[in-house]
DNA sequence: CGACACTCCTGATGGC
DNA sequence: TGCCATCAGGAGTGTC
């Protein structure tokens, strides 16, 4: 499922790409992509756009747009964007650019969105609203982690995964961290000590950039923009590994529900 | 406000 | 081998 390293791979594939080109056409082939709006009035609204910019925010690719609208796609669960391949099945959106170029939007599960913003102030409060820090900017410290998880008694996996403390972060990253700041997924946010909150801070930062390095994770759907697979997956310290030997001590890796999520520790290394 | 259940969706998986 | 039920989950919405 992407997440932020997911996402930032797919910017690093797609920005040279579509930075400069125009959209030729943009054709919606299914229209729960742009569910509420009109597909027709969206497509007719990113036409003859050129695409300034292509960055992340969270989650969230952000396409600026020559008319100073934002064109803003998540993925969800198994939402793929691919450069120059064609006519694969769960097609749901086609990009062509004036070079030539061709994206396509791949998305089994349709969950992925597309929508779009009128300018740079509709877009801050749609993420405002949403997102909250980005962990790789300067003000994501330890006393700001502290800040954000100050008296919640919600596990703190959940709170992990509130794209509305810090955004980004899906079920690897939360299972990844938590191994790396040996922290039960359990316990209390808000009960951490200032060692802890070092220790989930470093967690953090460290496995979202070992994702943004090894170009994502590809367990299912995920692919680069070429169709490759990412290789986080054959990095995972614990998340999908029930049954498998902890790196640090060998004990059985241990599956169990968090936030609703399937959840995997080490119950030696991450006490509660 | 917080915590949780429910919803969307479809391919994969497991039981019999 | 075939069929059916169940599972997976990001984020929005509804409920208490």
């Amino acid at each position: 499922m992407p997440e932020l390293p997911e996402v930032e791979t797919i910017r690093r594939q797609l920005a040279p790409v579509v930075e400069g080109r125009t959209v030729e056409r943009l054709e919606i082939i299914d229209p729960r992509l742009v569910t509420p709006e009109d597909p027709g009035e969206f497509a007719r609204a990113v036409d003859g756009n050129t695409v300034e910019q292509l960055s992340r925010r969270g989650k969230y690719l952000v396409w600026e747009l020559s008319g100073a609208g934002y064109l803003l796609v998540h993925l969800r669960m198994t939402g793929t964007l691919l450069y120059d391949i064609g006519d694969l099945s769960h097609t749901r959106a086609v990009i062509r650019l004036s070079d030539g170029g061709r994206i396509t939007f791949v998305d089994p599960r349709r969950f992925g969105t597309a929508q779009l913003v009128t300018g740079a102030e509709e877009r801050d409060r749609f993420f405002g609203d949403r997102l909250g820090i980005e962990p790789f900017s300067p003000e994501f410290t330890p006393e700001l982690l502290r800040e954000l998880l100050r008296s919640r008694r919600t596990p703190i996996k959940a709170a992990l995964l509130d794209q509305q403390r810090i955004a980004g972060i899906g079920n690897i990253y939360a299972d990844e961290a938590l191994f790396r700041a040996r922290m039960h997924p359990l316990h209390p946010a808000g009960t951490l000590r200032r060692p802890q909150i070092e220790r989930l801070h470093r967690g953090i930062l460290d496995s979202l950039t070992a994702g943004i390095e090894a170009r994502g994770a590809s367990i299912d759907d995920f692919r680069h923009v070429d169709g490759a697979r990412g290789s986080f997956q054959n990095e995972f310290l614990v998340h999908r590994r029930e049954g498998r030997p902890c790196s640090n001590c060998a004990t059985p890796v241990k599956k169990i529900r968090a936030a609703g999520r399937g959840t995997y520790l080490c119950p030696e290394c991450q006490s509660k």
